[in-house]
DNA sequence: GCCTCAGTTCAAAATTTATTGAAACATCAG
DNA sequence: CTGATGTTTCAATAAATTTTGAACTGAGGC
């Protein structure tokens, strides 16, 4: 109902207080949330890159929060986030003290990036202990159909870890 | 240190108590832990699909409780999923009381079946709110670039949409 | 019909994960 | 160097998710 009481105008930087998500903002947000829910991605880290895709231009820290209304905290994480998996992009004016942000050129190129880094881990430190389990099983004698399985997962491990690279080429390739 | 104390031997039916989990089982299941984690899937999920698929032979409702040490609502529920992603089949023998289960053959088809729960359902609800999304920003006269990156997610879902029932054949087809 | 066994449901409890905000840190202008 | 601005850190809190277990349902067997 009332917006956060904008009185005493003239004051010199009177924190600048920003609008809420418009209709349209919101609902594009809504995408992004859900997908990033699928890879668990928090919402918050969702609804920051949501707002850079709808935006003009490149917005800096203290937009993000005020459209978002969420708390720096959040928003230092989230665009940490997005930045360590090279979904973001600054964009440092020269003179200027903070830095704006914008969405990497491609979307797709991001999406493989936060794959990878959530896949290639986990296929990397199993590799050696299918090996393990394969080869305890055949030890053992299990039954063939088990050791099928077995060696069917460790193939498909190795041929996803010899692919990814040419796949999803690592940040220098 | 003390087993549950396996007094009063000669009891009918004195309830079967299972082993815990190996240690070369306990290492499949925190392999399939960490895949299912990334897509959302509860451990107590991933945990009941690694135990069917190490296992020599299907197992019923209270090896998989009685293994795994956990209740008997987690195994139901557990059970309940995997079965509507179709990625484990009950063997009932006949003249049997209980179900018995095992890992549907491909795990890949697994996987995908999971993959479509998740994705699907997302990009359908998505489509009618990223066009008005994009007619919006259209109408308001927003940066080409803007308006740019809207068409593609716009495009990229609907392709995602015709494709996915060819790659992702839905259960009758 | 009544009893037992198999399994399901669901509200409450436990656990995990995300968010907040105050304090610490960094950087730059002067 | 100093003060102001801009950002990060992280312990505490809040929120979301998962697990539990006791009550319930249903399907046979007798």
């Amino acid at each position: 109902m009332k917006p956060p009481s904008e009185k005493s105008a003239g004051r010199r930087k009177s924190r600048p207080s920003f609008e809420p998500l418009q209709p349209h903002e919101i609902e594009l947000a809504d995408f992004f949330v859900r997908m990033a829910g699928i890879l668990g991605v928090p919402r918050s880290v969702a609804e920051i890159y949501a707002l850079l895709y709808v935006s003009s231009g490149p917005l800096d820290f203290d937009h993000i929060q005020g459209r978002l209304g969420i708390s720096k905290g959040s928003v230092s994480q989230g665009l940490k986030f997005l930045r360590d998996h090279e979904m973001i992009l600054s964009v440092k004016e020269k003179g200027a003290r903070r830095e704006r942000w914008q969405p990497t050129p491609s979307l797709a190129a991001s999406l493989v990036t936060l794959l990878r880094s959530q896949v290639l881990p986990a296929l990397e430190q199993a590799q050696p202990g299918l090996q393990r389990v394969l080869a305890d099983a055949q030890e053992r004698g299990a039954q063939p159909e088990v050791i099928e399985r077995l060696s069917r997962l460790n193939r498909w491990n190795s041929r996803a870890l010899e692919l990814a690279p040419l796949l999803l080429p690592p940040p220098g390739a």
